[in-house]
DNA sequence: TTCCAGGAGAGAG
DNA sequence: CTCTCTCATGGA
């Protein structure tokens, strides 16, 4: 299957930015596990190559991927909003095309609880490992991976076989989470429709997601473009390059929402992997 | 050996 | 409200 006439798009950085756990390169295809089926994902210019390991029908997978891929977004108008000054001008010319995925809510919810005071490639061995214990096998070709763990799944775990996978302590806030999601009190429908902030709250009623972790869920999953996902590396860029001092988060988030506006997301996510991936970011 | 990683909870003040 | 300590794990 085929995507056409794809524009400021780059499936590289897109996957490569922190934001998805699931994704492998090899060669030039990327492989990854998105809502319980395999996708090979090839770009060649301003066309995606796409392969599924089921048989979905043709159209229905191009409008997810729409979806998934935030191709409906207009890069140009947005970065252009957020185009303030040299730093970030920088980071978009560079990372120029990476989007912000819309990816699955249990799987995003789940996946940044393991991410708390955790580097990305132990949560990508952590989801692994859980995925290999308690998803369902997948294959593509000649390419094997398993599902993500059903909520279901990991509320009727053992604390044990958490550990197992390398949870840590973090394991009793993902198991409690499975559990809220199964038994009802953590409403998926109801989160979907909340505006930003009552997501927040709700998000945040869980053990295991503060504030940081609420934002990337609100980021990476419900479409929330105005969150801003406050870690070290954020903290770090706003009080190099921006505010030139020690800041809180509470002074860098009231700066950074006012200095970039509704897509404060959209920007923090190029400071974010510039800084990343340029070992002399803090240089002018 | 110590430090760090897309932090958050609990307790003290 | 803010500050500090601790939490499990593995790679540098």
């Amino acid at each position: 299957m085929h995507i056409q006439n794809v524009t400021d798009f780059n499936l590289k950085y897109t996957l490569e930015s922190g934001q998805s756990f699931r994704w492998n390169r090899v060669d030039d295809a990327y492989y990854g596990v998105v809502e319980g089926r395999i996708l090979k994902i090839c770009q060649q210019g301003t066309t995606l190559q796409v392969e599924s390991s089921t048989d979905e029908d043709v159209s229905t997978l191009a409008a997810y991927l729409h979806h998934y891929l935030d191709l409906g977004r207009d890069m140009p108008r947005l970065l252009a909003a957020v185009d303030n000054d040299a730093y970030i001008h920088r980071a978009i010319e560079k990372f120029w095309g990476m989007r912000i995925l819309n990816q699955a809510l249990w799987e995003t919810l789940a996946s940044f609880i393991l991410s708390q005071n955790n580097n990305v490639p132990r949560i990508r061995g952590i989801i692994r490992r859980l995925s290999e214990h308690f998803g369902e096998k997948l294959t593509l070709e000649r390419y094997v991976d398993y599902s993500f763990p059903s909520a279901h799944a990991l509320a009727a775990s053992q604390v044990d076989e958490l550990l197992a996978c390398g949870t840590g302590y973090r394991a009793s806030y993902l198991r409690d989470a499975a559990q809220a999601v199964v038994s009802g009190e953590l409403a998926f429908t109801q989160l979907k429709q909340f505006p930003y902030l009552e997501a927040k709250r709700e998000l945040m009623q869980r053990k295991g997601i503060g504030e940081k972790v609420a934002d990337c869920i609100c980021l990476f999953s419900l479409g929330h473009l105005e969150a801003l996902p406050i870690d070290v590396w954020i903290k770090r860029i706003f009080e190099t390059l921006y505010l030139r001092r020690q800041a809180t988060h509470r002074e860098i988030r009231e700066f950074a929402q006012n200095y970039f506006g509704e897509s404060v997301g959209y920007a923090q996510q190029y400071l974010f992997h510039y800084a990343h991936e340029e070992p002399n970011w803090a240089d002018v």
